[in-house]
Order: C-alpha cells, then structure tokens, then sequence
DNA sequence: AGAATAATTAAACGTTTGTTTAATTAATTA
DNA sequence: TAATTAATTAAACAAACGTTTAATTATTCT
C-alpha cells in the first residue's frame, strides 16, 4: 500500500458511492480498507472531515481535466463537446463513484459547507461548458441558438435519465 | 390530530427526504411529529418498515392519479402530455419529497425489495407514459418519431437538470 | 547507533441508535 | 357500568456509533 490515505479515500469513495455517507460507518471503512479504526481520525481528524477532504480532492482533479481540454487549440468545438460527452458516459457507465456521491450529497438538506463547495465546483465547471457551447454557436458549428445553460441541461439531464432510469436501463 | 399514522407518515416523508433515510432517527422523527419513539414501533413495526410503508402507499397513489388521467377520453394526446409535464414540473418545484426520496433511493446499494418496489412502480408508470407517446405519434400529434422511452427520458431528464442544476436553478 | 518523530494498534470512552418492556390512560364493546 | 381492547407513555435495553487514549512498532534524522 503506497499512500494509505489515499487508498482510505479511495475505499470511503465507494462506500459512501454505495451506502451513502450516514449509511457508512467507520468501522466498516476501515475493515473494508484493512486499516485500524483510528487511522482515520489520524489522517482525517473526523469523519465528515475525511468526507470534506475526497469532495474536495475529486472536485479539483475534475476541474484540471476540463480545464485542460478547453483550453486544448487543436480541437474544434464538435470535437471537445465530443470528448466531454463521453467522459460524461463513461462516468455514469463504469458507476463512477464520485458523481453517485455528489448527486445525492446535493439532493439533502445538511452539511452546507460540503454542498456549497460542490456547487462552487459545478458552478466552474458548467462555465467551460458554457464557453464551450458559445464557441460552437459563434463559428456556427453548432445549429442551435438556444441558451447554453439550457443546452447543458438538455444534454446532461436525458444522458443521465437513460442511464438511471429502469425503463430504459435494465441493470442486471 | 385525525389520522396519527398518517401524520407519522406525512413527517417521514419530509425528513427523510430533507436528511436521507439513516439520516434520520427514529427520537428525531417522533419528536417532530410530537409523538412517543415507541408509537413508530408500535404502528410500523420498525422504522425499515416505516419507510417500506411510505414508499407503498406513495407510489400506489401516484399510479392511480397517471392511470386516471391516461384513460381519460376528453382529452388528446397533447392535452395529456402537458398535464403528465405540468405535474412532474410541479412535484420537483414544490420541493416534493417523494420525488426526491425514491430518487435517492434508486442510487443506493441498500435495501433490495424496497428498491423493486420502486422500479416496479416506476415501470408501470412510464408503461402508461410510453402508451401516451406512442398514441401521439400514431395521431401525427408528434411530429418525433424517436422511440417513446427516449422521449420519456429527454423530457424528464431535462427537467429534472433544469431544476436540480446550480448553474440554471440558483436556490438562495 | 541513538534520539526524535511518525505510524499503527487494541481498548475504552461517552453518545446515540432502533427497539422493547411494563405500566398507565383512553376508547370501545357488551 | 364493568370488562376488554387500543393507544400512549417513560424507562430501560443492548448494540453500534464516532472518537480518544495510551502504549507500541516503524521510520526518519543527526
């Protein structure tokens, strides 16, 4: 094991993806990570800090990524919506644990702090998107002129309603 | 109070729905409703029950209320279709909590047969959605020819991202 | 090697959890 | 009205919770 926090991060990912972060307890995490119970008052100092810290890590890691293709000059517009419309799949497709946990951390109404992190997050993120789609209307690749918050909407809310709901995604 | 096991029920609904299932514990819950912990028990049987309770009487109301209006000959396929949107547009604008509980729900990897009881009842609902769609597009109503639960996902995908998307649904 | 710091452990801490008990009050039935 | 059932209560239950402690083992640094 290289970086045991990390790797504990990596296993409350899951659990809290799967059971919810109430729905986990410590002592599962640290059976489930093969580590001592106290290692993530150790590392984290508590539980809903250790909670903070992976919103916070993925959030970035995320971001760099978007970042990183938005500002990639060799793609045109098509090609970049191409690619993140596919990360975007592919996060729902391989039951990407970290989208599963911030898309019901927003849906409750406790840990403010944690919400507006991620809502921070999103805010960011959605402001590529935006630049994205703006591009796309302006050298007139894309046909639409519909606002692109609400082509964001659109795009993202059916790729996901085909995925989660069971009329269309029969899940074993 | 008329119907205490209903205003159990009432109070559940919203709780569970603002702080998750584990979320809530049974003392919070009846302090709220303004009723002894045990009366759970002794009306429930156990707060699992409760909630397996919840979802059963909510969803069967629902079905009734999508069947009622589907079989309504008054009104055409358009009609419908706007009334069906006009409804789900307003579950998730008045914060309805069952809207969001069996949404949460569905994402978790817990509690198996209320998970079934869930999907099943989603099932019959999109059958009454799809029968709707596909009855417009026969009638040359709608003008799509894309298959029904597409429809169905786009529509109520796109929704659901308009309302739940920070970047389009800025909430205080 | 020896001192100092970091990592890891098992055990215990005090709360809170869901549930049950046994007693009491309210409502219904005969 | 007396007997019976239903509803309600405060108190107690064991189990699980997140966290801390104090001791021990690894690692790092001089």
């Amino acid at each position: 094991m290289a970086d045991k926090r990390e790797h504990i991060l990596q296993v409350a990912e899951n659990l809290f993806a799967e059971n919810g972060f109430e729905g986990t307890s410590v002592r599962t995490l640290a059976q489930k990570a093969k580590v001592n119970v106290a290692m993530v008052s150790y590392y984290f100092g508590s539980k809903e800090k250790l909670f903070a810290a992976l919103i916070e890590d993925r959030s970035t890691h995320m971001r760099q990524r978007i970042q990183l293709l938005n500002e990639n000059a060799k793609l045109n517009a098509w090609q970049k919506m191409e690619i993140l419309i596919d990360a975007f799949v592919d996060r729902l497709a391989q039951k990407n644990s970290f989208q599963k946990i911030i898309h019901r951390e927003l849906s409750l109404s406790k840990r403010n702090d944690i919400q507006n992190s991620i809502t921070n997050s999103l805010l960011k993120n959605a402001e590529h998107f935006k630049q994205l789609i703006h591009e796309g209307q302006r050298s007139k690749m894309f046909r639409t002129d519909a606002e692109p918050r609400f082509v964001i909407a659109t795009l993202l809310g059916s790729l996901h309603m085909i995925h989660h709901n069971p009329v269309i995604c029969h899940k074993q």
